[in-house]
DNA sequence: AAATGCGCCAACCGCGTGCGC
DNA sequence: AGCGCACGCGGTTGGCGCATT
């Protein structure tokens, strides 16, 4: 409650002040970069203030995420992009943060566009063909789990060390609540 | 050439969660 | 335990550019 009334303020704040809104320049984008490499990426509302940007602190945030930061990878998706968005969407649903967590250099915002944009139709369409069966899915979930070397022909270069489906880093997801899903769904 | 429609993407918004005091 | 704050997430919007009429 009291967390929405902040928000609510915080809303009402940046609608009613003089902050910038809208595209960012080159300039305040490097500005920002500037006082992250300098101060770090945290703390984005003292941060957007300390740093001379008239913009609010989710501003500088996502603007940090989304597209200063150094990893990021710009471009088109690659075919094994695709495959793998479509693939961990239809096991994750619209979790995005959780599906970028598994393609390095790519941000949930890119993801979700792309997808929006791109990927939805296909996915309606594949629904429809019984080749992309559930049963395909839960093979190569097991074949994930079984190899444990992480070669695997999704690999995203030398560097890729994590394995397909391993969501450690957001926290204790297993696999079995996967396949339990996919089971379920298959049975009508 | 101008008007209109549409797709794409950056950015915004509202809400939930976690953490420190 | 309750509060304030920072941050993250997913849905939505707005504007730009391209295609079509």
């Amino acid at each position: 409650m009291a967390n929405k009334v902040i928000n609510i303020l915080d809303t009402n704040i940046r609608s009613s002040s003089s902050l910038n809104r809208g595209a960012w320049t080159a300039d305040e984008d490097r500005i920002l970069a500037q006082y992250i490499d300098k101060h770090g990426p945290r703390r984005w509302k003292s941060l957007a203030i300390r740093s001379g940007l008239n913009r609010c602190g989710k501003s500088c945030r996502l603007r940090w995420l989304n597209y200063l930061r150094p990893d990021i990878k710009r471009g088109n998706f690659s075919d094994a992009e695709q495959d793998l968005i479509l693939r961990l969407h239809r096991l994750l649903g619209n979790r995005w943060s959780l599906i970028a967590g598994r393609l390095p250099g790519r941000t949930d915002n890119e993801i979700k566009n792309y997808w929006n944009a791109h990927l939805r139709k296909k996915a309606k369409l594949m629904e429809k063909l019984p080749a992309f069966s559930t049963a395909i899915q839960v093979e190569m979930i097991k074949e994930t789990e079984e190899s444990g070397d992480g070669d695997h022909e999704m690999s995203y270069g030398d560097d890729e060390e994590d394995e397909f489906f391993d969501f450690s880093t957001k926290g204790t997801y297993g696999l079995d609540w996967v396949k339990t899903f996919l089971e379920l769904e298959e049975d009508p």
